[in-house]
DNA sequence: ACGCGAAATTGACATGGATCAAGGAAGTTC
DNA sequence: GAACTTCCTTGATCCATGTCAATTTCGCGT
């Protein structure tokens, strides 16, 4: 498998080494704020494939992603699915105030996640400005995530869709590693096809045809299938119908800008 | 025009006596937060067609819709349109710590917001966890929704589409007044078609001929285009493709429950 | 190295919703 | 109350994407 096995010890390290330290949702805890999540923040790791929690389920953690991907999906009665939500490395999980969770929670890969004990973080909350100010933050990037993605889901094209995924993996990718562009940019999938088809509202089927279209094309090449080389970013960028709006500018570009680590 | 033409005085009304007053980011603030509130905080009203912001542009108030209903939306550079929320009496518009708006915001009908300049809003919020806590909450309920939207936009029919949007308005009508059902449910749409459609990731065309159909089938009838009568609301839910997640659970039903207002 | 199952690709065909086009209904202006 | 304008409806046709089916590739365990 691709994906780098950290093994983070449940208990052993300390916040002050977490690699999400200042992205997460403690990113601006005060060092004795941070002691005392450290007390009570417990590591946890879910396998490629399991399930995290069901929708519909009680879950007693709230908690932010260390390593990995999880995904956020909401399924029809006929079975048909649409993924909501990706979850990467300071993503944050879990609804203060209720236990019972939307969607299916589902690590992607293997995912370490930082967890709390709901009504232990609620009220570590309550007394913390700080942390509920970077909730909310979090919360309404989300929000702008998700209405970003209504547009892509009931406005695109299979291939501007696809390629407006791409865009989004790159960057996100691109913020935390630093890409540095030699021979174009590489980054990872992480996803399958299936999962990719869940998240733009397409069929697998559809999914591979368009990568194989975008590559015919020599606007994407393929590593091997879940690795992507993009020779010229700019071109993905075009192809992928970026809204009018100016929503990117939030947005790092993986070649200009990221955020510090 | 079938809007209620409530117009308030600018600075006049008492929060005491606003129509949102237990439902916007305000609900559970103090009395003493509240006369703040009272002198800071001002009335404005858009007619209908207006828009109330660019996506792009500054913004420097905050506030609630006290009345009136608002959209927002997204576009591409080629035109075509997605709207990722819709502002209903007491939704709330506008992030704290960023000027910029991310969405065209538009009234749809005549609509009048509760404003608040940004900085003093952001000031007041910083002070009070009770008014932070339930914007935190507003915006994890717009989330949810937004992705109960994804779930519409990339799964769904475009009769169950239609379906979904007139079980929404359904509600959250109820939620705000209050339907006996004698004979079946009535309730207004407030938007045009060209406004549904930008909704459902549908053109005009369809969601007209999905009307149609859905008269025909008498699953609804026709007041006139903007007012629906649903006989049978349990068969107008089936239609909706519900998801078999739980999300229902805190919405309400119109003859079920109702938030007291 | 072999074989198995999962993931991905590719092809042939079907169809839901878009597009193009025309006309009707309702509200507004002079 | 005639002429606009905007909104809505309906029809005919087209095409992007879904569906069904077969095959290939990849990852992994033995």
């Amino acid at each position: 498998m691709l994906v780098a096995r950290i093994t983070l010890a449940k208990t052993d390290a300390n916040c002050l080494d977490c690699p999400i330290r200042h992205r997460a949702v403690c990113a601006s805890c005060t060092s004795s704020e941070l002691e005392e999540l450290n007390r009570i923040r417990q590591y946890r790791t879910w396998k490629a494939g399991e399930t995290i929690a069901w929708a519909g389920e009680n879950m007693s953690f709230v908690g932010s992603v260390v390593t990995g991907v999880a995904t956020l999906s909401s399924t029809l009665v006929d079975g048909r699915r649409q993924m909501v939500g990706l979850l990467l490395p300071s993503d944050f999980l879990g609804r203060p105030g209720r236990g019972e969770v939307s969607y299916d929670v589902v690590a992607a890969t293997e995912t370490t996640f930082c967890l709390f004990q709901r009504d232990q973080f609620e009220r570590f909350l309550s007394k913390s400005p700080s942390i509920a100010k970077e909730l909310l933050e979090k919360t309404l990037d989300d929000l702008d995530s998700a209405r970003e993605w209504m547009l892509l889901l009931g406005r695109k094209t299979a291939r501007e869709k696809i390629a407006s995924l791409l865009v989004m993996m790159a960057r996100r990718d691109g913020a935390l590693h630093r890409n540095e562009p030699g021979d174009g940019l590489v980054f990872p999938l992480h996803i399958t096809r299936e999962a990719m088809a869940d998240y733009l509202g397409l069929t697998v089927e559809t999914v591979s045809r368009q990568i194989s279209a975008m590559k015919r094309d020599n606007v994407i090449q393929l590593m091997d299938t879940r690795t992507i080389r993009v020779p010229d970013f700019n071109r993905l960028v075009e192809q992928s119908a970026a809204s009018s709006g100016f929503e990117d500018a939030h947005h790092a570009l993986p070649e200009t800008t990221a955020k510090r680590a």
